[in-house]
DNA sequence: CGTCTGACGGTAA
DNA sequence: ATTACCGCCAGAC
């Protein structure tokens, strides 16, 4: 385990107990995450983390994309968000969600 | 140190 | 709608 006391690992941390807090049905954007984790323009820093984190951890990470609603994962990625999403009631069109309707909690 | 790379965000064409 | 840039910033090298 990574020292918890660690800067660089609490701001991880701050990040991933963000994401955690999106309630279903609504989503977040990457800049919107690093704002509410103290963390204003590391809209990058937050899709990093995402991007590195390890597979079948319990964490919303399908709830996050971009600025407008845009989806920004790749490939299968995307595919498997679009149908998690869909699956807790989040319309999909175009690799785009509707913002308007769920936007962020905050 | 300098350079390069992005699951970003925004603007211009 | 797409593409090209640009500003930004943590990490990797």
């Amino acid at each position: 385990m990574p020292d918890p006391k660690d800067p660089q690992d609490l701001r991880r941390q701050r990040v991933l107990a963000t994401i955690d807090s999106i309630p279903r049905g609504r989503v977040a954007t990457y800049g919107g995450v690093a704002e509410e984790a103290g963390l204003p323009g590391h809209a990058r820093y937050v899709a990093r983390v995402l991007r590195e984190l390890p597979p079948g951890q319990f964490l919303p990470w399908h709830r996050v994309v971009g600025a407008g609603g845009h989806i920004r994962t790749q490939g299968q990625t995307a595919t498997r968000q679009a149908r998690l999403l869909r699956a807790e009631g989040i319309a999909v069109k175009g690799g785009r969600v509707d913002l308007a309707g769920h936007g962020e909690p905050w």
